[in-house]
DNA sequence: CCCGGAACCTGAAGGC
DNA sequence: TGCCTTCAGGTTCCGG
């Protein structure tokens, strides 16, 4: 499942094999993944412009064109970039050839990852939050989103306005960091605890990418290398098996109806 | 605005 | 063996 990490990975390992290529061929063989627009138009739109650069936002890449132009892409559950495959994958929706003969492929086996294309960052920028990543992502800043919400903590997390990239994975990683129950409010965290869960989310992120992100389920990295993050989880996944810190079996539970993992003895309500 | 639940989607896994 | 149900979760939509 692509998050943050996962994206971050295929960005900079694309990024120095299109930025500065021009789109000669586009092949969408799934016209289902096209959004916002005719898949027709969106092929005339790209085809002939080059890569001027490579973005990551929350989980989204775009791709800046010299049409002005922001080709996006979405991986959502099951989707996954390839460059160059050895032989045609399964799941392909979508092939970009380069002018150097480089091929992007685009797979997504559960068929709910997007392509759009629009001409400012403006539609991606208004659905998310700050970059966790940033300097501008501040404990204070991240308080006062919390202060307004009562959903679940876990729940929070999630919302891509609040913060942008984190999904289900790294949620329960930084969670279990801060030792803070997924179900406790949000509006119930204590100023120690909301700055606990700041650190947490950002070195749970910064390591994930060390680490070339997390191979669970479908993700690969652009060269159909896996990435190792999973190997250091220490609650994502894991239910049943003991917790790495006091041995205590790690517990499921469904929050909004996604697989939460955490240590009830090291993450008290 | 905020919240929770359902829908989208397909392949794997488990039950009978 | 095979049919059926359940599960996986990022995002969006909908009703309260």
């Amino acid at each position: 499942m692509p998050e943050l990490p996962e994206v971050e990975t295929i960005k900079r390992e694309l990024e120095p094999h299109v930025v500065g290529r021009e789109l000669t061929a586009v092949n969408i063989c799934d016209t289902k993944i096209v959004a916002h627009l005719s898949p027709k138009i969106l092929k005339d739109r790209i085809t002939g412009k080059r890569i001027e650069s490579l973005k990551r936002r929350g989980k989204y890449l775009l791709f800046r064109l010299s049409s002005g132009d922001y080709l996006i892409i979405h991986l959502r559950m099951s989707g996954a970039i390839l460059l160059n495959p050895q032989q045609p994958l399964p799941h392909t929706r979508l092939i970009l050839r380069l002018d150097d003969g480089t091929e992007l492929v685009f797979t997504d086996r559960r068929r709910l990852g997007i392509v759009s294309l629009t001409d400012s960052e403006k539609p991606v920028e208004d659905k998310l939050g700050p970059e966790p990543l940033k300097p501008h992502f501040t404990a204070e800043e991240f308080a006062n989103r919390l202060q307004r919400r009562k959903a679940p903590i876990k729940a929070v997390l999630l919302d891509q306005k609040v913060i942008a990239g984190i999904g289900n994975m790294y949620a329960d990683e930084a969670l279990f960091k801060a030792g803070i129950h997924p179900l406790r409010p949000a509006n119930s965290l204590s100023l120690q605890e909301t700055e606990r869960l700041h650190t947490a989310i950002i070195s749970t992120l910064r390591s994930a990418i060390k680490n070339k992100g997390a191979s669970v389920e479908t993700y690969l990295r652009p060269n159909g290398e896996t990435g190792t993050a999973h190997f250091h989880f220490k609650v994502a996944h894991r239910g049943g098996r003991p917790c790495p810190t006091c041995g205590t079996p790690i517990q499921r539970l469904p929050i909004r109806n996604r697989g939460s993992y955490f240590c009830p003895c090291c993450q008290k309500y």
